[in-house]
DNA sequence: TATATATGCAACTGGGAGGTTTCGCAAATT
DNA sequence: AATTTGCGAAACCTCCCAGTTGCATATATA
């Protein structure tokens, strides 16, 4: 079964997790209250988001409060990186082309 | 059928088309000999990528070649700015540690 | 004009993913 | 001790997705 961050973050479920688990930490009851789907079924993504270590767990009594592991995030940001090469030097031609119309208009 | 950017990049050949094409625009066939799988199965991926405007067709004769919308790509780089504030407090708090150690050294 | 090349599209297939339902276990409550 | 509550795991179902094969179309070449 494939298991990596950029599979993980496919799934809007999952993606809405991320974010309010972001916020404070929950439990899986408390999560599945702001979907439209079953308790079982937060779960299932919830051992997803696991596996791939973007998610932590937390023992407290019967209650497991799941939370945000942010720096996994970060292979994603790091898989951009290469593309922002081009969004830079997108800015230096645009750049280059103000230059020349500063000159033109001197 | 859900098109999203993130689902486009789930896939680790999509991933790596998109990889590739950030060099230097390329056609299906130059695309399909640096994978393990039919020119078809390509041009497949291709088409999910120009469905979510990650990726740009230039037709010149029977080639067409194709190219990375880079642009596109800031809409991860957008959904990752949420978790970005996290990441910088955490590096606050290693901030305020290493204050702490710079102060009892003295 | 006939052939070779580059590509997209349709039909089919197997496996995986997300959902539900049912069950069992552990901790809290009565 | 009996019951309620919170949770994960297993079994099952449906549907989507990535792959293949076969075919049609358009352009270049002989």
């Amino acid at each position: 079964m494939r298991r990596d961050i950029f599979q993980a973050i496919a799934d809007p479920t999952r993606r809405a997790i991320i974010t309010l688990i972001a916020l404070q930490a929950m439990t899986p009851n408390a999560l599945s209250e702001h979907f439209d789907t079953s308790r079982q079924a937060i779960s299932k993504h919830l051992r997803i988001l696991t596996e791939c270590e973007l998610v932590k767990q937390e023992h407290r009594g019967r209650e497991i409060y799941y939370l945000l592991e942010a720096d996994k995030m970060k292979e994603i940001d790091k898989w951009l990186e290469q593309f922002r090469k081009i969004w830079v030097s997108r800015f230096d031609q645009l750049d280059d082309v103000l230059q020349v119309l500063k000159k033109k208009k001197k």
